[in-house]
RNA sequence: GGGGUAUUAGCUCAGUAGGCUAGAGCGCUUGCAUGGCAUGCAAGAGGUCAUCGGUUCGACUCCGAUAUACUCCA
């Protein structure tokens, strides 16, 4: 049996044969693509040579991409495990012609492979072909037909949809028909049963696509239309994962060596057998898949979080742990166990899993952790939920009015438990079976109906098309070397969001840096005669250089003077090479596991997020702002590499991060040891820096800290508002010697004469209390003025209400110009029927007040400071009368 | 980017449809009991109810802003 290692190898080898170029798998998480957030085809890391942004390397290129299909057009996340071929995170292998070949030799490279590399049987094998489309105005693709007759029987060649034939990887942008190969892989009485070429495309488990040969050959605008691509590429895909199903006999991908030794690992784990149990078996296939999904994002530098990419790696661990919970039995974390079982299978090919082995397991393990505690808290809120309807229920017979709760919950509470405490709806359902009730599935759909609306209003960008104004002129980025320069505006576009609305310029050459690689865009004008327009941001999308104006200049085709705003690119820059030397300094303090895991760079601050176990202690902190500044004192030169080859570059010793797509020529930034890939801009001097001072440091998850640190001229305002803080604190305290000491002394004073007020005015307050205690042995009714704060008394007349049930107290005082009124009733009165509330409110009246309480106790202030003693008369009379 | 929820004792959390002397469990201190204890009993300490404003006679409670955390959607 071939092993899915084999396979691999015998793809890239055959098409290195046809003269292929072998490129390695783009990290999955994706960096500066605004419409994209994980690699979802093989395509997506020659996108911007579709977009016709920049140029091939190669006409022929082949490799085996890691995908993550979870979110977007391609949502399959729910399908997951129930099935046996959809994945979140697989392998597509792919094979592309960027202007090179086309339809004909894609299509014989495919059937060649298949049948001949691989040996599959030709009649298992059924092909489709784009129909055609009337809306679209597109005929059948009978060029594909024609080339697959030369293979296979016509009765083999089906025509598909638009949907299952024509494929666009967007609402715009290039895009042409399909043509698919599907395999049959029932036995020979199903076979005759039905035919296959009738169960192609209709979802059944054993007649599947495994590869998908797209021909590139249009362009889709905004405006939905479809015009002619002048180069026509190839780009096909194949589930790796399928194709190893295939050729191991199996079934089902999860019988596949790819994913059996996780599976197998699981069952032990949960005493369980595969394929006994249906529930159980699900259950295994989603933690073995999305275990593949979450360790690789890690690997790749996308941690779990709470917001878009790490958000979505939130979720698919958090669906394993819910299908572990639920049907394996796991109350306690589990996945992280399974990672090193991951790594034995698949790090000798991805390497970065090896390496970042416990990184990942520690992250899974406080995820697991931490949903499991949602959980827990999501058990109570609905328990607490059932008990109360219950109660109602019990309560209600009491009073003999026969009322049953008709048990269902109510689909707003399921939505808040969802929404609010992030508990499974799927759970929500479980339990209320388990008790015999149901959930309100309809409400809780509106409620979740809404909370899209609302996301999606507010999250609408509509974007023009490109208007095209130099044609073919490829932008150059002269950023490195100069800050202004003379610019023609090769294309712009118009994009709107909610409440604003912008356009974006691409350059023909630019000085302005956009954002990428963790350091902020750059901002400036460009200017033409008199007219400057302000450049408010630059971004990267897919390799192009963005420019964000809120206006167009009057004269588009004008030539323009672009101007970086030299003294914020002077700061990022600093801000940039700091950022190198401490990720150096790191390494040398705490040791070389420290890796670089993201990174900020901007005018006032740099941020920097490495992994490491533990958090720094004040000298660790101290001895690397130590190094920092020793480099900076030093002025070394920047030493810039702007094309290496990548090679060379690792044996100076460049540090290459995780999740970094790398061409074959690699930018290079030294500063002395300081040796790092680089796209950024830098300082060519170190000593340009000043000083480097670590303001903040903390944790970001398991395993990873985070170090905040500001350099040059706001590393001397940090330093200047720390020693103003300290010289006015030293000022205030007549400049002591010892600061710290003063502090103290001055603390445990404080508290001292705290403690004596207290005692003071407890004293004071017995003192009335006695008093009044006094006069409440005489008379059982007391009215007393005396103008102190009446609400300090409380406690002590709460204490005489106990010892006097008979008692009645009326107390008003003035206090600053304003009138306090008390009513305080013994047990007895209250039995009474007599109301201190009622009472203090119509005696409020007369200090035209209000108040309130309770038959007990009531209090009442005012603003006629004069009516206090008929106030305290009418509260007495009430008290009197029967 | 748009919502929701939370923030109360060292920890985990109750709580009031504005006024009950702000509580429980665990932990802590002290004392007593047992030969011993992951023991029992008793007493006690510990709270600017996240921060800042506003409404009110009165705000832990209502309203607004801020901060932090959690969570859902995009």
């Amino acid at each position: 049996m071939m092993t899915s290692n084999e396979i691999r190898s015998k793809f890239l080898n055959f098409f290195e044969s046809k003269n292929h170029h072998v490129v390695p798998s783009a990290p999955m998480v994706i960096k500066n693509d605004p419409t994209l957030m994980f690699t979802n085809a093989g395509m997506n890391q020659f996108k911007d040579i579709f977009l016709g942004n920049s140029p091939a390397k190669y006409p022929r290129v082949c490799d085996s991409q890691k995908c993550l299909r979870v979110s977007g057009k391609h949502n399959d996340l729910e399908e997951v495990g129930h099935d046996t071929y959809h994945h979140t995170m697989f392998e597509m292998l792919g094979n592309w012609s960027f202007g090179d070949y086309f339809k004909r030799e894609a299509i014989a490279y495919g059937w060649e492979f298949l049948t001949e590399v691989m040996g599959i049987d030709k009649d298992n094998l059924y092909v489709t072909v784009f129909g055609g489309d009337e809306k679209e105005g597109l005929s059948m693709d009978t060029e594909a037909y024609g080339y697959w007759k030369e293979h296979i029987s016509e009765d083999r060649i089906l025509k598909g949809s638009k949907k299952d034939n024509f494929w666009e990887m967007g609402d715009q942008g290039p895009c042409g028909p399909c043509s698919e190969i599907h395999i049959d892989l029932r036995d020979d009485a199903d076979k005759a049963k039905v035919p296959g070429a009738e169960l192609v495309n209709k979802d059944n488990p054993l007649v599947i696509e495994i590869w998908n040969l797209v021909f590139m050959q249009y362009n889709r605008l905004a405006n939905g239309t479809l015009e002619p691509l002048k180069a026509k590429h190839i780009d096909t895909g194949m589930g790796f994962e399928r194709l190893c199903m295939v050729m191991q006999g199996k079934k089902s991908n999860y019988d596949t060596d790819v994913f059996q030794p996780l599976i197998q690992a699981l069952a032990s784990k949960a005493s369980l057998v595969y394929g006994k149990n249906e529930d159980a078996d699900i259950a295994m296939r989603v933690c073995a898949d999305h275990l593949r999904a979450v360790s690789f994002s890690i690997a790749d530098g996308q941690l779990p979080s709470n917001a878009k990419a790490g958000y979505v790696i939130r979720r698919i661990l958090r669906r394993a742990v819910r299908y572990g919970y639920t049907f394996l039995g796991f109350k306690e974390p589990f996945l992280h166990s399974l990672v090193p079982t991951l790594v034995a299978q698949m790090g000798g090919q991805f390497t970065e899993l090896q390496k970042q082995q416990e990184l990942i397991s520690r992250i899974i393990l406080e995820e697991e952790q931490s949903f499991l505690k949602t959980l827990s808290n999501g058990i109570q809120k609905f328990d607490n939920y059932i008990a109360k309807a219950l109660e109602c229920e019990t309560s209600c017979e009491a009073c003999e009015q026969k009322v049953t709760v008709d048990k269902v919950i109510d689909g707003a509470f399921a939505f808040e438990l969802f929404d609010t405490y992030g508990f499974p709806i799927d759970l929500t359902q479980l339990m209320a079976s388990e008790k015999g009730w149901t959930v309100d599935m309809d409400g809780f759909a509106k409620g979740l109906a809404e909370q899209k609306d609302r996301s999606r209003a507010a999250a609408k960008t509509e974007s023009d098309d490109w208007v095209e104004l130099l044609p073919g002129v490829e932008q150059q980025f002269v950023g490195y070397d100069e800050l202004v320069c003379e610019i023609k505006i090769v294309r712009y576009r118009q994009v709107r969001t909610k409440d604003r609305q912008f356009f974006q310029l691409v350059f023909d050459r630019t000085p302005f840096y956009g954002e990428s690689g963790g350091q902020v865009g750059d901002v400036g004008t460009i200017g033409c005669g008199d007219e400057v327009i302000p450049v408010v941001d630059t971004k990267k999308e897919n390799n192009l250089i963005v420019h964000i104006v809120n206006k167009l200049p009057s004269d588009i085709n004008a030539t323009f003077k672009a101007e970086v705003d030299k003294c914020r690119r002077f700061a990022i820059q600093c801000n940039h090479s700091a950022t190198h030397l401490l990720h150096k300094a790191l390494r040398n303090v705490l040791g070389t596991h420290v890796e670089q895991k993201g990174s900020s760079v901007d005018d006032q601050r740099l941020r920097f997020d490495f992994s490491h176990f533990a958090k720094l202690t004040r000298e660790e902190i101290r001895e690397v702002e130590k190094q920092v500044n020793i480099d900076i004192w030093h002025a070394i030169p920047l030493e810039e590499h702007r094309a290496m080859p990548i090679e060379e570059a690792r044996k100076l010793g460049a540090m290459a991060l995780f999740g970094e797509k790398y061409g074959d020529n690699v930018r290079v930034v030294k500063f002395g040891d300081s040796v790092e890939f680089c796209g950024g801009t830098h300082t060519d001097n170190t000593g340009h820096i000043g000083s480097l001072r670590i303001v903040a440091e903390g944790a970001v998850a398991a395993g990873m800290r985070r170090i905040e640190a500001v350099t040059g001229a706001a590393a001397e305002r940090y330093v200047d508002a720390l020693q103003d803080e300290m010289e006015n604190a030293k000022g205030l305290l007549k400049n002591p010697k010892d600061l710290s000491a003063a502090i103290q002394r001055l603390q445990d004073e404080n508290a001292e004469l705290r403690a004596q007020i207290s005692s003071f005015q407890k004293e004071k307050v017995a003192g009335v209390c006695h008093e009044l205690e006094a006069l409440v042995k005489e008379n059982s009714v007391v009215v007393k003025r005396m103008d102190i704060d009446i609400m300090q008394l409380k406690d002590g007349v709460m204490q005489l209400r106990t010892n006097y049930p008979d008692m009645a107290l009326v107390l008003g005082s003035v206090v600053g110009g304003k009138p306090q009124l008390m009513v305080c009733l013994g047990q007895n009165r209250v039995d009474a029927g007599k109301n201190a509330g009622t009472i203090i409110r119509t005696a409020g009246k007369e200090i035209q007040g209000g108040g309130g309480g309770q038959p007990a106790y009531a209090t009442a202030g005012g603003k006629n400071p004069d009516g206090i003693d008929n106030a305290m008369h009418v509260a007495a009379n009430e008290i009197e009368t029967v």
